[in-house]
DNA sequence: AAGATGATCTTTACGGCGTCCAGATTCAGA
DNA sequence: TCTGAATCTGGACGCCGTAAAGATCATCTT
């Protein structure tokens, strides 16, 4: 039987280091914060040699990388979801930008991570355009549904990042701590986050003006 | 004649350190970006030793803390401009968001600092809501200003913080290319920055339905 | 005027970091 | 079984933030 014991499957040599070294890190992301996120504490964490993440990510931008993209589909599954249980576009729609907000609000540090924050990367990754099942594309997609008006491409885009931004900025201020008492006020989190959307483009295509 | 040469003027020790290394530390973050700024760098950059600052910062947190004030100042100042030059109240919000966001565009290290990233602070600077002619209550005056339907506080506070949002995710897709094609076919970067505000809730208080 | 005082700056040092390199270990195929 | 490649370790380098101890210098007291 080798090494394969139980729930941890080691194969060879050490096992699949390079998901240990991932794992190690959102463990370590979630317990300590984002400052604590030095390749050598997840080499530790893994218990493994501080040069041994070398073999498996050209560095720790790589590794930062990795696990973003894990941060990312976790996303993408907690807005599928939400979206799944509404059934009226606006429902969607306000579902999808709430559903964003919490998984920053429950995640921050990895949500910082999604973000880059701290390296100096210019771009977001491709795939967030590119997978079919993106918080992006479920936004436009949503929009779409909704195509009251019949949208052009640049006008749909337009709405899609408007929105976008809008939870960006929204899950980021909620992260600040902006308004806590804001949420009191307004009987809840759930009620104060549909209050802000209201005020801002998710609904635009919507306006009657 | 020591060395109180020609422009620079350092009185007595050393002169004015602090200014100093909060000049050096906006130069390096300029020509170097927001990763090239560390401590020892700033001390090199203004010219002393590693361990100076200390005698003028607790630590680098402090020195970075006194770097984003001087970031929120410029930025106040550049919104009182750029809402002074307008006449109408919607022009005024237009005005205020765009030049919100033209100020991250241009500074998107000093951006970067002014939001934390890297240190895991969980709060942002009390003067922003304190200071008369900060950006929050630049938007938050203008929005009394429009005041057709007199607003409640926690409305206001509402509308302020949704406007707030809007503009600093939009600021955070600019800096990170989010649409750099977008700005094209729309004809320009002002007719794509006022597309977008459109659809966002900086004018959710002029909404008909 | 002279000496004391305290602020400012330098030197040195410590531990942690990201990363590279040389060697050891282990796996996979001939 | 032998060989080569993949994987891991140990040690090293230069950078970082920060602390402590000594040097320098403006200012204050007398």
């Amino acid at each position: 039987m080798r090494e394969a014991a139980a729930a941890d499957n080691r194969p060879y040599h050490h096992g699949d280091l390079r998901r240990a070294l991932i794992d190690a890190a959102r463990r370590l992301l979630e317990n300590e914060g984002p400052t604590a996120l030095s390749l050598r504490a997840v080499a530790r964490e893994a218990g493994v040699s501080p040069a041994a993440p070398y073999h498996h990510f050209k560095d720790k931008g790589e590794l930062l990388d990795a696990v973003a993209h894990e941060g990312w589909d976790l996303l993408n599954e907690l807005m599928t979801d939400a979206r799944a249980k509404q059934t009226s576009v606006r429902d969607k729609l306000t579902a999808l930008g709430v559903a964003y907000v919490k998984f920053a609000r429950d995640n921050p540090a990895l949500y910082r991570v999604m973000y880059d924050c701290s390296r100096d990367k210019e771009n977001l990754p491709e795939h967030l355009h590119a997978d079919n099942d993106s918080a992006y594309c479920q936004v436009r997609d949503t929009l779409v549904e909704a195509g009251a008006s019949p949208l052009d491409e640049t006008e749909l885009e337009l709405a899609t990042t408007a929105a976008w931004c809008a939870a960006h900025g929204l899950a980021e201020m909620v992260a600040f701590k902006q308004f806590d008492h804001l949420k009191v006020t307004m009987g809840g989190e759930e009620a104060f986050l549909r209050g802000v959307f209201e005020h801002m483009g998710i609904f635009g295509h919507a306006r009657t003006d």
